[in-house]
DNA sequence: ATCACCCATACCGCCAGGGTATCAATGCCG
DNA sequence: CGGCATTGATACCCTGGCGGTATGGGTGAT
């Protein structure tokens, strides 16, 4: 059996993602015949039928669910190759940190203090990304360390918790709930979440009526507070960042039985540079020198109202 | 930065291993002037010098290290969607199990038996390799789970020891060294493992002095027994296999300061299949329903003489 | 029964990638 | 110091794999 190319899997993940070949060769700017051909040949190839096909219906076998998962772990391990490849060759290095902002619970300025303290400190540049976009940033290689909400998919990757704190929900100060000091997730059902919001983190206590996509896409926290304000969406955030972002319009409240939010400090976990290693010491120093109770602000007190 | 392709990568670690561009494309099956001219486009690809040639040596760049490494993981990586993806689509679908014979501690067929009544279990099936090629087995898709010593490269595995037991070396029994109850590493200086012996789990106690590269390649356990014998080499073993394979003409010794060796269940960090957990689960519970004493051979009481 | 949709097949043209011949730089040795 | 062997780079050619266009054929909806 010969082995497989990245084109091939770059086409299988399309197919199997769409579950429609024209759309397929669309995404991958290709016209759908050779697609077509190129999925039968791999067929062939492992000897294996992907896709169950009708003219009207393309549906994933087993043997094309478990393709599926470890062609997309593959995809990720060679653009890693190649992102890590190229950063190694730059003439200056840096220590790439993948974050999303303003989740950072306030502790990313005393962290990047106590890291640049550190001997085998490399400059750092951040990498700042959208909801949960940090696990596949350190597998595709585009970060080398990152400070990401726990629980997340942790395929590869090794962490430190840093700290826990409430979860909260921002609600419009005109909201009928703001007046209410705590919630019970059944309150929120019918509400609308920002575009791309960790579903899957909240998925245990979220009734399954909140949906996580919004009418308007909003990628910078600003814009989200704003539809909040009008009353477009709610929307849940660690207490640490309803400290640091008070607004008279919004009213942070805490939720019944909503898991708490975890930030920890995560990194490939075949990580062997010396730099990571000093961001990870700088970063559990950093918190474990941090007055636990300012952190961890109790749910009976909400941050603004 | 366009997509790596697998052939890249391929070219790149025959080159990075070979450090000679001619031997890689023999090793490659092709001419010399067409894999210069891919690593030179790899090369510029990713903007970044991989090797410093001169016309008379080749040695891989800082980035070149980082490359060969995660190049490896990544080649694994797609072999294992390829093995998997072919193995799920067979009829009959197995449970792969990687071993090395002999070095199951007598735990298998016990393990095969409360596998068997799982009800999760599929038909097993032995996959044989020599030393410390069960994590790659696992990484590359060749096994769903395995039983291997640890310690060993262990990335991208998850695993669970079952049992841990005195490590023996194997001398002729006419071997002067055979006289004595108890050896120190120093005495085995000089000594020769079998081929491919695992130098990496043995290291730290092994005098560097001893070389893990036998005159004759013996690929199972009756022949590098025989050469035992025949004081050609030495051999180190679990009590379990001194127990289970006690030769008038050899002398199983513990020798001072050695490394416990430990045998475990792993598997692939990222499996899903209920196989794998019940093999897992069975073999958790058959190690803890073995009595311990009958495994933990005393280092006092050599198992033959 | 017709139509629209969608995957498969047939056929064509291009260029990426491999082969051969050769050059050029380097270290060895007489 | 000058040939010589070694080895990576360059020049040039050619083949086959891959993508494009045109079209077929099967299926569900109205």
């Amino acid at each position: 059996m010969g082995d497989l190319e990245v084109r091939q899997l770059r086409y299988f993940v399309a197919v199997a993602e769409e579950l429609h070949f024209g759309r397929a060769a669309a995404r991958l700017d290709m016209a759908q015949p050779p697609l077509s051909r190129a999925i039968r040949a791999l067929e062939r190839q492992l000897d294996t039928t992907l896709f169950e096909r009708t003219t009207r219906q393309v549906a994933l076998t087993p043997a094309g669910e478990v393709l599926l998962r470890d062609a997309r772990t593959a995809l990720e391990a060679v653009t890693a190759a190649a992102h890590r490849a190229h950063q190694a060759g730059r003439t200056a290095p840096r220590l790439r940190i993948a974050l999303k902002a303003d989740l950072d619970g306030g502790l990313l300025p005393r962290i990047l203090d106590a890291y640049a303290a550190e001997a085998a400190a490399l400059p750092p540049e951040l990498v700042l990304g959208g909801y949960g976009e940090q696990p596949q940033a350190l597998r595709d290689g585009r970060a080398d360390v990152a400070l990401l909400q726990l629980p997340c998919d942790d395929r590869g990757l090794d962490s430190e918790p840093l700290l826990t704190e409430t979860t909260l929900v921002a609600l419009a100060a005109t909201d009928p709930l703001a007046a209410r000091t705590a919630l019970h997730p059944d309150d929120l059902s019918g509400r609308e979440l920002p575009d791309g919001a960790p579903a899957d983190g909240l998925r245990p206590a979220r009734p399954s009526s909140l949906r996580p996509t919004a009418a308007r896409r909003a990628s910078n926290l600003s814009e989200i507070l704003s539809l909040v304000e009008t009353g477009s969406i709610v929307f849940f955030a660690p207490a640490s960042l309803a400290r640091r972002h008070p607004r008279p319009g919004i009213a942070y409240r805490p939720v019944h039985g909503l898991p708490d939010s975890t930030l920890a400090v995560a990194w490939p976990q075949d990580a062997r540079s010396p730099a990571v290693a000093a961001f990870v010491r700088a970063a559990c120093t950093t918190a474990a020198a941090t007055p636990a109770p300012a952190h961890r602000t109790a749910p009976h007190r909400p941050a603004a109202s």
